[in-house]
DNA sequence: GTTCACATGTAACAGGTTACATGATTGG
DNA sequence: CCAATCATGTAACCTGTTACATGTGAAC
């Protein structure tokens, strides 16, 4: 999928800038399945204007210059349309899991704080995907949202629970460590 | 991550041939959190034997003739190092939870039709998974693919028991679907 | 005999990222 | 006044994918 037709999906719920349509993919309540960059965002967003799939409206009275774009109909047919295809697989990667195939060969310890770090930052992000499904009342958000708690709690549990297999025993007391 | 990080990692735990190595990612123990395609594994094996990283052995005796790599102490330290860096963020990725957030514009059960095709392959992919974990006794790997497997878990048990949020009710009998 | 799995590689191309360049407004 | 956030955009670059090209051996 691409950049384009992920700006005419976002701009399917309401009209938006670039700036918004970044932060909704990067930390919103789409942020867990979708990602892209300013760089990728405003060229579509200018293909888009050229093809007449979204309007561009220039907003000079909010002290900032703005432009909020506006999806068309012929931008939500194009939208459905793209829709239509097959969705290609999900897709998961992980540089995490990845040291952790290594972690006997690691320096000590390395692997408890990368658990440590991760199980910080999935309980955030759980947090904020439980905030965005309070306040959302969209069949369809809620249940990509409720997918994306469902796994961010899958996944803390398992660290939580099985950390002790690749981490350094605190019952094999040594200095050593150090 | 780059690819050839990812060879590297690979061939730390046992020499294989490019083929190999894509089928290990693509398929294998390392399957649901890393990815790379031919295109990008011939060429990364070739700088990495150029490097001295990893060495190349011609096998003609096996009838089809076969290109096999080894890792060197210099590669194994270039791999240690490379792990040394902050893993990037996990990463997800779905089209087809893309999709879903637009369900109730799509045809009628198209939704259906997407949630019981995706949790076939969740299936499989907890299946081969649930394999490689029996197969093997290294304790990064089992953790890596306990991981996985937690997470498909989750992934059948929320697709099972929330698919009614974006389904068409068989109760509310209408033809008005069309 | 023909299809499937094994096996290697290249080249064109697409797609997106990073870094750069710029500037306004708000809040402390 | 200074930092953070809002805001837009370009260009060089990188990385990897797709498609192509080729060939062997095994199994049916």
């Amino acid at each position: 999928m691409n950049v384009k037709t992920l700006c005419l999906g976002i701009l399917q719920f309401s009209e938006a800038t670039g700036y918004e349509i970044k932060k909704l993919a990067s930390e919103g309540r789409f942020s867990h399945f979708i990602e892209a960059s300013f760089g990728s965002i405003y060229p579509a967003l200018t293909r888009l204007t050229r093809e007449s799939l979204v309007t561009r409206h220039e907003d000079r009275t909010t002290g900032r210059p703005r432009n909020v774009y506006r999806i068309t109909e012929a931008g939500r047919a194009a939208l459905i349309e793209a829709l239509d295809d097959t969705p290609g697989p999900d897709q998961f990667r992980s540089e995490f899991l990845f040291v952790c195939l290594y972690a006997d060969r690691l320096q000590p310890h390395r692997a408890d704080r990368l658990i440590e770090t991760r199980l910080e930052q999935m309980e955030q992000s759980l947090e904020r995907l439980m905030e965005c499904a309070e306040k959302c009342d969209h069949a369809g958000s809620r249940f990509a949202l409720g997918y994306g708690i469902a796994l961010n709690e899958a996944g803390i549990r398992y660290l939580r629970s099985h950390r002790g297999l690749i981490e350094i025993r605190p019952e094999a007391p040594l200095e050593a460590a150090e």
